[in-house]
DNA sequence: GGGGTTGGTTTCGAAACGAAACCTACTCGG
DNA sequence: CCGAGTAGGTTTCGTTTCGAAACCAACCCC
């Protein structure tokens, strides 16, 4: 199977990956959640070549995960957006960023972000609930159920 | 910059890409989370072509995220296994299956794997929460600290 | 000793990446 | 009006990675 028809899987994470799991595109996500808007500034930030950068913005925008909007008519310049769906993927981010803390620093003292929760306005780690009885998730007590054919 | 060197981005989100964020790989860490211990069970339920699982083997098990040794002597045979670091990748996973539910099926009925949570009983889509409030997160009341030089 | 099983490595053509150059459609300053 | 600058790309071309198939190795059992 190639990567172009991973899609095709009955498997939500090979779809959701279908979507954001080529290289860089995950970070063009990040930037869009920082506020990046402009082309530019995605290219300075997610580090990508320009054309890398243009072809993922487009695959997004195609998905659905951006919109794409003129905020100028002369010249014709244009800003990226997060729709819903593009707001949705916070907890992918965040859990990602999370494990990247824990495990990817020598010092953590050199970690350059962190999350602060307004309403509690502790630093935070976001950590997984089951939104019926609130409970914090232990995989251990999660089951998945018919999972696949063979 | 090269994706080979996006580990030196001193961001958490590329850090932990540039461990999982290879193409199949999350799929690989899917199918160790589904209990997949060989190699022709991660070769078969991931879809990737034999050289590419192996790789991905491979890389995982240097970077501690699976650990490999051998279940018996003659002929040698091995089995890969989640370390701790693997399985603290769980909240990517399920955040990551949550959005594809939600987003990439035209019919939800076809689903084909469910998570329950077995303290409750209820079928599940995870949610974040902050650890110290409980509260569930709303991206809007989160504050990205200290993001970045520029 | 012939065939089967498991866990890979090698090979080689196709696809994706990456850096630099180029293009377009404007602006502004002189 | 001319030249330089800016924003947002596309094109080109050499390098890297992927992907399918073939091959290899170390055993087993019959």
């Amino acid at each position: 199977m190639k990567w172009r028809e991973v899609d095709r899987q009955q498997c939500s994470v090979a779809r959701a990956l279908s979507v954001v799991g080529d290289r860089w595109t995950m970070l063009v996500v990040r930037e869009a959640f920082l506020g990046t808007r402009r082309f530019e500034d995605f290219l300075e930030h997610v580090g990508a070549s320009r054309n890398i950068v243009a072809d993922r913005l487009r695959k997004l925008v195609d998905a659905d995960v951006l919109a794409r909007r003129p905020y100028q008519d002369a010249p014709p310049r244009y800003e990226y957006k997060l729709t819903a769906k593009g707001r949705e993927l916070y907890p992918v981010l965040a859990s990602l960023l999370a494990w990247g803390d824990r495990w990817m620093w020598e010092d953590e003292n050199d970690r350059p972000l962190h999350l602060v929760h307004d309403r509690c306005g502790q630093r935070m780690s976001p950590q997984l609930a089951c939104p019926c009885c609130g409970e914090a998730i232990d995989p251990r007590e999660v089951t998945a159920v018919g999972e696949r054919a063979s």
